[in-house]
RNA sequence: GGUGCCAUAGCUCAGUUGGUAGAGCAACGGACUGAAAAUCCGUGUGUCCCUGGUUCAAUUCCAGGUGGCACCA
């Protein structure tokens, strides 16, 4: 029998739980969060993560699974990821992967390049490089080390400047020779089922969630990690803001709202990546019945 | 009721010595290979409150109206 990971995606707010319980449960599989945030076992609320009793239903993998404190990537999760499905597809045909997180999807669909890792401390060296003297310098030296990839790279951007710089001072080749762009081969068969509906709809559920999240307890949650906000898993929608209001920078109202503001504009930008993804079969939230036809004629 | 000030983008406001207008924020669109809920890029979306008047030409000047604010009654 085939074994197929059947990936579920959508922005955030669009309803993929609720789905994914339903599919989940059609196919007797259990679910593997795709979730840069829900990974993380001090973050909660902010995160809509599924609730005890969802969680209770489906086994979930890779929620809460591993800390703040802990040095994370899209390329860990796709080994993680990998390794995990080599060793429970015995157990199972089906596995469902649900979640937004872009990047982390596409590197357990597609595979990134074997690029080595960073060592923190060059790492730090260049942050504090990019601070004092600012990305022109960078520049220079990435246009030196890596003509090829600085010809086509967006040079305004901190980040890949940064990373590519990182990966030519540690190995002493160009970065751009690591990209092969080379699709990797999975021992599975994957189907991608897509969640999206009106902008209206989407939004104004957004906002709701945002008002629940915080009478949850959202505010606890985010004063509990406080001390910790410099980390990047915090960099997050949701406690960023609400460390902006803990430093006093904002009211709470005006954090509140910004968080709503931010979760659309990030599922706007959810809805712009998956659209270029032309493997994604797409439903409206609540087709339930139409997805599993679908899949059952394609596993 | 009287006097004064104001009315321009979704919001806050610039501006046009008369030639139909532009900033910030928002919004919208896009990029994306180990930080990705990150990071970065692009786009002005307009009955310049309404009606008349002056003028070749009015968002701009004038008059009236409407709405808002302030002060005086």
């Amino acid at each position: 029998m085939n074994k197929t990971l059947i990936v579920l995606v959508g922005p955030t707010g669009i309803g993929k739980t609720k789905t994914s319980l339903e599919i989940a449960k059609y196919f007797n599989s259990e679910i593997v969060s795709c979730d840069s945030r829900q990974i993380y076992k001090e973050l909660s609320i902010g995160t809509a993560v599924p609730s005890a009793i969802e969680l209770g239903t489906i086994k979930h993998h890779f929620i809460h699974s591993h800390s703040i404190h802990d040095y994370y990537s899209a390329s860990m999760f796709e080994n993680e990821v990998l390794a995990f499905l080599e060793a429970k597809f015995i157990q199972h045909d089906t596995y469902l992967m649900v979640g937004g997180s872009m990047l982390y999807i596409d590197a357990v669909c597609n595979g990134i390049d074997n690029i080595p890792d960073v060592d923190p401390t060059l790492r730090q060296n260049l942050l504090d490089k990019f601070e004092s003297e600012g990305i022109e310098s960078l520049r220079l030296q990435l246009k030196q080390l890596d003509p090829a990839y600085y010809s086509t790279t967006d040079l305004k951007n901190p980040k890949r400047i940064l990373r590519a710089l990182e990966i030519c001072l540690m190995t002493g080749k160009p970065y751009s020779g690591f990209m092969t762009r080379q699709k990797k081969e999975r021992p599975f068969k994957i189907v991608k089922i897509g969640l999206n509906c009106s902008r209206e709809i989407l939004y104004r559920q957004i906002n709701n969630r945002v008002d629940e999240m915080i009478q949850s307890g959202l505010i606890e949650e985010a004063k509990n990690v406080y001390p910790h906000k410099k980390l990047n898993a915090l960099n997050a929608v949701g406690y960023k803001e609400l460390f902006n209001f803990f430093d006093g920078n904002t009211t709470l109202e005006e954090a509140v709202s910004k968080i709503k503001q931010n979760t659309r504009n990030y599922a706007k930008k959810q809805i712009t990546w998956f659209k270029k993804d032309k493997n994604i079969n797409w439903f409206a939230p609540g087709e339930n019945q139409k997805i599993i036809k679908l899949l059952k004629s394609s596993i």
